[in-house]
DNA sequence: AACCAGGACTCTG
DNA sequence: CAGAGTCCTGGT
């Protein structure tokens, strides 16, 4: 049965774009599952899969929620989970801090309505994010949505399909060969030993939470095929750890380009200068100059 | 058809 | 600590 109910404007702060946030790129995970003008996605709450649709007819229009569920009536759990999902609740005064910067101005008009997404849980993003590395979105997309098609729990609804992503026991079941298959290249038994680690550290999860930005970083980077740039994505979209600042060329590019009169840096120097920088809006800065030097077209022709 | 883009890892200086 | 080569695959 399905139940739906509404999100409106003065219910959260700041603004929001479903759409734009979806395709901009962000990797906790793949974008949802678009038919018609509504995406779905499957998410679990309370050890149920309940599959939700949302709608909205752009920048701060209503959020149309419906979800689909075998129980009764859980709006209240939904609203809970779209709210962390897309971090509605979140912090204003990074919307003053970035406004009242000569250099992030522009880029804040520019990204109107864009959030972070959360990540489902730790597990997935670990593992996608291990799958992301020295890879485009697009390959990684792919190898994800069929890890997710081939082996995580299903719902259907109507005509449709939806997967969620593998528990650390489902996702050991793969071999190495069928990762690979799947376009996971030689990252598959980063992803496969990285799985068992986890499975088998019992309270890997809460350790990392409730850790110091700076601990839980040197403890992520010690995980197979985690580098900086992995790590710092883990922690902010699986964490929901916002010092973080995951610095790939595109972060690099355009770091450089505002505030070192684009002179080669190193990352490592990147990420410190934007820790001193951007203290705890380090995460939401990332975001927003990642999706402007991509789209901007800015940083093509810099190239 | 050769070459490049994209991070982590490993080895060397 | 920095720099270089290797890993896989889709794109040119």
């Amino acid at each position: 049965m399905s139940n739906s109910f509404e999100i409106l404007y003065d219910e959260y702060e700041g603004d929001f774009d479903l759409e734009f946030t979806l395709n901009s790129g962000q990797t906790s995970h793949p974008p949802f599952k678009k038919l018609d003008d509504s995406y779905y996605e499957l998410v679990e709450i309370n050890d149920e899969l309940v599959v939700i649709k949302l709608t909205q007819d752009g920048l701060n229009a209503p959020l149309i929620v419906e979800y689909f569920t075998q129980k009764q009536d859980i709006s209240n759990l939904v609203k809970e989970r779209i709210f962390y999902m897309f971090d509605l609740n979140y912090d204003m005064k990074f919307y003053n801090f970035i406004k009242n910067s000569d250099e992030l101005s522009d880029i804040l008009e520019f990204n109107r309505g864009l959030r972070i997404i959360r990540a489902h849980n730790p597990f997935e993003c670990i593992i996608s994010s291990i799958c992301s590395a020295n890879n485009s979105i697009k390959r990684w997309t792919k190898t994800i949505e069929k890890i997710r098609e081939g082996y995580g729990k299903s719902v259907q609804v109507g005509e449709e399909t939806f997967y969620m992503f593998p528990t650390p026991e489902e996702f050991l079941k793969i071999s190495e060969k069928s990762l690979k298959d799947l376009g996971a290249g030689y990252r598959s038994s980063y992803m496969l030993n990285t799985a068992n680690l986890i499975l088998k550290h019992d309270d890997f999860n809460n350790e990392i939470l409730n850790m110091s930005y700076e601990d839980a970083f040197k403890e992520v980077l010690k995980l197979e095929g985690v580098g900086p740039k992995v790590a710092d994505c883990i922690l902010l979209y699986g964490f929901n750890m916002n010092k973080a600042y995951p610095v790939d060329v595109w972060i690099n590019r355009i770091t450089t380009y505002l505030y070192f009169n684009s002179k080669k840096v190193s990352n490592k120097r990147i990420m410190s200068f934007a820790h001193d920088k951007f203290g705890v809006y380090a995460g939401y800065v990332q975001l927003y100059l990642f999706n402007y030097a991509r789209m901007s077209g800015l940083m093509d022709k810099l190239k």
